[in-house]
DNA sequence: AATGAATGAGTCTTCATTCAT
DNA sequence: CATGAATGAAGACTCATTCAT
């Protein structure tokens, strides 16, 4: 809906709490009433982003067969890498909620629920290429790819995110 | 002040925005008046804590000049995860504003500052190491350790932070 | 119409204010638009149901001429009685609305109304009974009942209905 | 405090529901943010009111020892009449809110309460006096007493008020 | 230095009502 | 007849901030 789509805008540009329903009712185009009439509260507006996302997150996951261990890889860091550079606001309303204990448990619980998915595939790959310990190397993994996100998002185009990329590949997938 | 520790640990555990100047007077034993007599504004309380994290910034990235290179690399990783351990509150404050656009500019500059001062050290010593792009290695280090605050600061104990800790520091300062 | 059916469960239920058309539209299986295609507003309801009671009212009091007076009496007692146990929702729903003076101008001309019919009949019986003052005789039978209403409508089966039942009819039409 | 008063007042005239809290700030004079400065909500206040309302029944049941059991009955007739007359709003107030299933569980029990004492004041009365049941003369004294003052509330002035306490004193008090 | 009464703008939410289809 | 999307005007409540004392 157009809804979403403003409130995810608004959401991810001035955090949720900052976000006055007004207002996404206004970028929607809309009255503030017939969101009410779509939505129950704010919250559910922000569990339905969240559904979205989770969806898009399970496609950036979700890799064919046949793919050899290392091509997977490559995949999900080709995936990672451009999830990260064309929707940073995604990633910025993303980390933001998980920080905040606001948010509602079940708000949590979606977030943990990809975390999971995230891990247990990455946790896979690095079991199949034979790492020692794929476990850790998965968390390895998540921790860097997190931390970069966590910088493009705050500095923006100042970030060698190229560079990053490059270097990652270059450890995980060598030529 | 009572005031700045009462209102850090309710800006940690509740968010900034959710924090009222009331429950935060309430924590500090005083009355709301009081703290507009030694604060202009609540936002006037973030910087103060601010400007005391940045000297506790400073210090973990101080170090004695005599120290080797690998010396120094040991001694902010240990600094830096004993932090992520101890300070788990102030990290998630730290980076939930660091992505909340709402933050006035004064303390983004603020956070900017901590993280370029950091940046410069890392590449000092990647330099000092001799490695072959000090830069781009700064960034990684930079990425894997807020990759796993972060992770700490949202999973809590669940975290396997002694064994991402052994890992990190066999691999930066190698026995 | 179901839709008065379903507004007077709900009226009584949960008070005419605190009652939203949706509601009723929902309890009625139909359309909130429909409702407006029906009523011209949520007092037109009200009044609706109004002039739904007051034609039960006047059966109530409606008599055969060839009653003696006391068989008047007694079936007037009769019926008030069995109105008070089962039709509770409709009493408290009426004191209800005539204690507040939101209610329309007409709404309150039709409470009026009902009442003005019955203290006239009760007059009538009355002085047919040979009372000294039928007048006032009718005012305290009328507060009598009323308050049995009031206080069954309050109490429900806590209530000693049928004590007070014996008692006022034995008082009224002794055996 | 002002602010009981003048929502004592608001709530009397339209009623609970239909009173904002706005329109109680403006006619105690003050904001709305001060209104919850001392209540912490609409129903706080309400509980408040009522709390003094038992205080004034209270005072009304209090009855010398030294009283006969008669001089008891004149006492109880003549302050509950003056109550009906004087205290209008009070009872319109009262009754409403008691027929109104919204009101919190709190509220009940507190007009129950009230209710209560009332009737064992009674009751025990009727006892001294030797009547037969005292119990239910009991109830059917509550009932006349509520029917009239419910009477008077709808009716105002055009209700034989004056008549209605000549005729029920004589009935329990025969000079 | 210290209090807490006071304000008023702003927030989320509800709901009677209208209207295009 | 019938729907339900859409509106806008409230309403309860919160909170940063000010100010008299």
């Amino acid at each position: 809906q157009r809804i979403l789509d403003a409130a995810f805008k608004k959401f991810a540009q001035e955090g949720f709490a900052k976000t006055s329903v007004s207002s996404v009712a206004k970028k929607a185009g809309i009255s503030k009433g017939l969101i009410y009439h779509y939505f129950e509260s704010k919250e559910a507006i922000l569990a339905a982003i969240f559904d979205q996302l989770v969806d898009v997150g399970d496609e950036i996951l979700h890799l064919p067969d046949y793919f050899t261990p290392a091509g997977k890889m490559r995949q999900i860091l080709e995936s990672t890498f451009e999830f990260i550079k064309e929707q940073t606001g995604t990633g910025r309303l993303t980390i933001g909620l998980a920080l905040q204990p606001e948010a509602t448990h079940s708000l949590k619980s979606k977030i943990e629920q990809v975390n999971k998915n995230q891990m247990a595939l990455y946790v896979k790959i690095f079991e199949e290429l034979g790492y020692d310990d794929p476990q850790l190397e998965a968390y390895r993994l998540g921790a860097l790819l997190d931390g970069i996100l966590l910088a493009y998002a705050t500095m923006g185009d100042e970030y060698p995110l190229e560079e990053m990329k490059s270097k990652i590949m270059e450890e995980y997938v060598p030529a």
